[in-house]
DNA sequence: ATGCCCGGTCTTACCGGA
């Protein structure tokens, strides 16, 4: 079973790039954040003839999340139970977004994540991320209670750079988002929790990233980032034989600025 | 080495991304 995440930064945009890319990768299942369209725009189509059913939830033209399964997609769940929500004017009611699906798959409960950017550490989208972190840890460590042998995949783009080796220039980041220690605690949390990073010990850095900024030849100068993750709990990590980054995906005309994280299980 | 931003929209200006 091989199983994936990428932001793809409209799937609308990237309808043929995903699909083509399913194909040729033999990837059974594969999480997507940032599909930037509702629901009713969300191309099901193409994912059907390819052979994928597809859970998404999207209400506007931000955020939109997914998961793709040609092995069967069970129980969908959008949102988690005590997600955060968020409103621009602090006066206006705050309202879920879409950022969360899980479904199961595989004998494994899979959560595709699109964690709030955050933005500027002085930002009030800072201080929802940093709670929309919280709440995810404390929720995703009940899952696990209720069930030590669960096969949990907490997938995504998590927006932090949890050590100076996730970013090409740690100086270029002070004073920014995604890697301030209030950020890198939080994400920390999630392992302390029992929830393992299962790609690093397979795709080690310094210098392996998941995320090039489309500005100031970013990729080519391989200044990047590593903010997307496959987080699994003890008997997900269990069943994992590999993994790699596809950097590949992220060459040429069209592609999104981050590349598939890949994950095999027996 | 895979190229000097890219999506979206209440579109020709601006928001969000990180």
């Amino acid at each position: 079973m091989r199983i994936a995440t990428w932001n793809v930064n409209s799937v609308r945009a990237r309808t043929d790039r995903i699909v083509d890319w399913l194909a040729r990768t033999d990837t059974d299942v594969l999480a997507m954040q940032e599909t930037k369209c509702k629901d009713e725009q969300f191309p099901y189509e193409r994912f059907t003839e390819a052979g994928y059913e597809v859970a998404h939830v999207g209400l506007s033209q931000w955020n939109g999340v997914a998961i793709a399964s040609r092995i069967g997609l069970e129980d969908v769940q959008v949102g988690f139970a005590d997600q955060p929500g968020f409103n621009k004017d602090p006066e206006a009611e705050a309202t879920r977004e879409a950022r969360a699906i899980g479904a199961t798959v595989g004998g494994v409960r899979v959560w595709s994540l699109y964690v709030p950017n955050g933005r500027e550490l002085t930002d009030p989208h800072y201080v929802y991320k940093l709670e929309w972190l919280a709440k995810l840890r404390a929720d995703a460590e009940g899952w696990l209670a209720g069930n030590p042998d669960a096969q949990i995949a907490l997938v995504g783009d998590w927006n932090v750079a949890p050590t100076d080796e996730d970013v090409w220039d740690p100086a270029f980041f002070e004073g920014k988002t995604h890697t301030s220690q209030p950020e890198r605690d939080a994400f920390d949390a999630f392992a302390e929790a029992g929830f393992a990073d299962v790609v690093r010990p397979h795709a080690p850095g310094p210098g392996v990233y998941t995320y090039w900024d489309y500005t100031q030849l970013r990729f080519p100068k391989r200044q990047g980032m590593r903010i997307d993750y496959v987080l699994g709990s003890p008997a997900f990590a269990a069943r994992v034989t590999g993994a790699h980054i596809d950097r590949d995906e992220r060459k040429g005309k069209g592609a999104s600025d981050h590349a598939p994280v890949v994950v095999d299980l027996t």
